[in-house]
DNA sequence: TCTGGAACTGTAAGCGCTTACATTTTGAGA
DNA sequence: TCTCAAAATGTAAGCGCTTACAGTTCCAGA
């Protein structure tokens, strides 16, 4: 039997040996072909084909201190708010030859840190990182390293990372004065964990900032902390409507929360929004089939992901840190938002 | 300055310069420490921690021929059908060290075998896949390269990789049975594209055999294909009642398209499940949010995730096919499926 | 004290690839 | 036909790591 059917994985070598050629000639086929006559690269291209050869990534990595790997550490892959911009992040790293390797923290800010250093250690050459809080070790080693990193869903321009994302407090801002402008007094947050989540924090921020400018005192807004997901959205709102007094509104972290809020308010009886306004962030696909239509803030997740990817594939080009981007989010009105009035405490 | 205070990345050579040992040593140290004495061991591992190496995944990869990474290609990240699952995928994987890489495949085979080549050429030493249907020439790469993998979220014992999954036509089958025994007589079905996806052209199928057995004709049963997405259910599900006969029940392929039918329909005047009934499939979170609930098929996908993962790297570490395994399903009752009759054509 | 095997540690050969440099080939112009 | 850059190709040195094998140290038993 010929060494070429044989049933190992084929090097360099084989295919320098079949095409009568040096290892350096296959080499510069793959990576220069310019440089190489047209006769002899169709017979080295032959011999790739008919052996099936796929450079060996581990040496190339090795050799040329790349290895067209991107790292991604999001917060979780259980629910869509990550997935639409991830997905847009990978197709453009994809056009360009990048592979994403994806890892979820949990939401954990140890974990997190572990996901970063095992894509460190795994090569990759540059990072997508969720928000700005981690610690300052794991910042100087990305420094030491000289690793390019991009940070998205959130805007700093006084982070040391460029951000390509928006400003949580902001939006939520916006849309909490649209909020107090239809009467409503005692506003209900349903938050993220804040402690280990800047966006939550941001976010909850920004409604805070939107009853002071209106002369709300302090004592009209309710925040309850819990994780995201449609059943903790119903728990806490049902926490929240235990008070007294009961918010006209319940301002959510995220869509799934609003979600489940919405749900559970159906369930314990109150109308939305005639009784109990519900509003979201994020506009995901289940915004727009909730029940009543969810009133949300629109991130531009595609967007976002997209120019994530250009702006980090940059770096990792010139060695130079890029630009932050803000992005602009809108408010999305739907119905799950009135006017104040309907529900008496 | 010190050797060891540039910013450069340290190798393993400036651990042992800096421990005064050998790389070998230092390698030992690493690998395997019961080979090494506890004082040179400490010695080594402070010199590790004060300079901050990690070893060079390249490299080691070159020469351990193994990369520790596995690779999931699955069909989308835009919704939540693959998160659990795959989510305990990579916690078990990250138990034992390993790292996964994600990829997906916009449901578009030639997409997915582009994705697995990829994977492949990355070093994966492993691969997640999801149902079966793929060249042959895929399957003789794999052989070829000796490369570990298992099939999820599909079982076919009759297949050439190992499954650990469940069966899809069986599932829909039971389903089907109780909507028929309900008193439905005419049963739309709303699917994703048969045509690159078994896992969707074995629920139909099931639903079929389901008719076929209870004597009902093959007329009766109207088939819709589409992508999958609420919005798509929607607009799939306004197009089956325009049919003459309209069905009594609509079943999905997936719980998405059943949350964008189960819309769609209220939106055209239609109680649930009193004039129209609406199944699903996969039981994610959604379901139980859905107004009114979702009747569904559940999935265990944490426990799908979970043990494919244990197969996957039983495969690797010995080098032999892991025996398939068929996980149960069952059927969720809630309240969007009920007797057929409200509705008359 | 001497001996020999067990326990450590070091030496050095690659793993498969890229690329600087050396060598050969080619062909336009004299 | 000859000359000599330019173009094409080959040679060989590593990249950072693991590991087979060789060498050294240690200490229980004679």
């Amino acid at each position: 039997m010929d060494d070429e059917t044989t049933n190992t994985v084929p090097t360099i070598a084989d295919v320098a040996r079949m095409a009568q050629v040096s290892t350096a000639t296959v080499s510069r086929c793959l990576n220069t072909p310019d440089l190489v006559q047209p006769r002899t690269r169709d017979k080295v291209m032959g011999a790739v084909r008919t052996l099936g050869y796929m450079p060996n990534f581990g040496a190339r990595a090795l050799v040329a201190k790349r290895t067209n790997i991107i790292g991604a550490v999001i917060p979780t892959m259980d629910n869509a708010i990550f997935a639409r911009g991830l997905q847009a992040f990978q197709e453009t790293l994809r056009e360009h030859g990048i592979t994403l390797l994806v890892a979820s923290s949990q939401y954990r800010q140890d974990m997190e840190e572990d996901q970063i250093k095992t894509l460190i250690a795994r090569g990759a050459d540059g990072l997508l990182l969720i928000g700005y809080q981690r610690s300052a070790a794991i910042y100087a080693e990305l420094r030491r390293r000289n690793l390019s990193a991009v940070i998205a869903w959130a805007y700093d321009p006084g982070s040391s990372l460029p951000a390509i994302g928006f400003d949580n407090r902001k939006a939520m801002r916006v849309l909490a004065r649209e909020v107090v402008a239809l009467g409503h007094r005692h506003v209900g947050v349903i938050s993220a964990t804040t402690g280990s989540n800047d966006r939550a924090r941001e976010r909850v921020a920004g409604v805070r900032e939107a009853m002071v400018e209106s002369g709300l005192p302090e004592a009209n807004l309710t925040v309850v902390e819990t994780k995201y997901s449609i059943g903790a959205g119903g728990r806490a709102l049902a926490g929240l409507m235990e008070g007294d007094p009961k918010p006209s509104v319940v301002m959510c972290g995220n869509d799934v929360l609003a979600v489940g809020a919405i749900g559970e308010a159906k369930r314990l009886g109150y109308r939305v929004p005639d009784d109990l306004s519900v509003t979201g962030f994020d506009d995901i696909e289940l915004a727009q089939v909730a029940e009543p239509p969810l009133t949300t803030v629109h991130v531009p997740h595609r967007k976002m992901g997209r120019e994530a990817a250009l702006a980090l594939m940059e770096m990792i080009r010139s060695g130079q840190p890029a630009p932050s981007v803000e992005l602009e989010t809108d408010i999305r009105m739907r119905s799950s938002l009135g006017p104040a009035g309907g529900l008496r405490p």
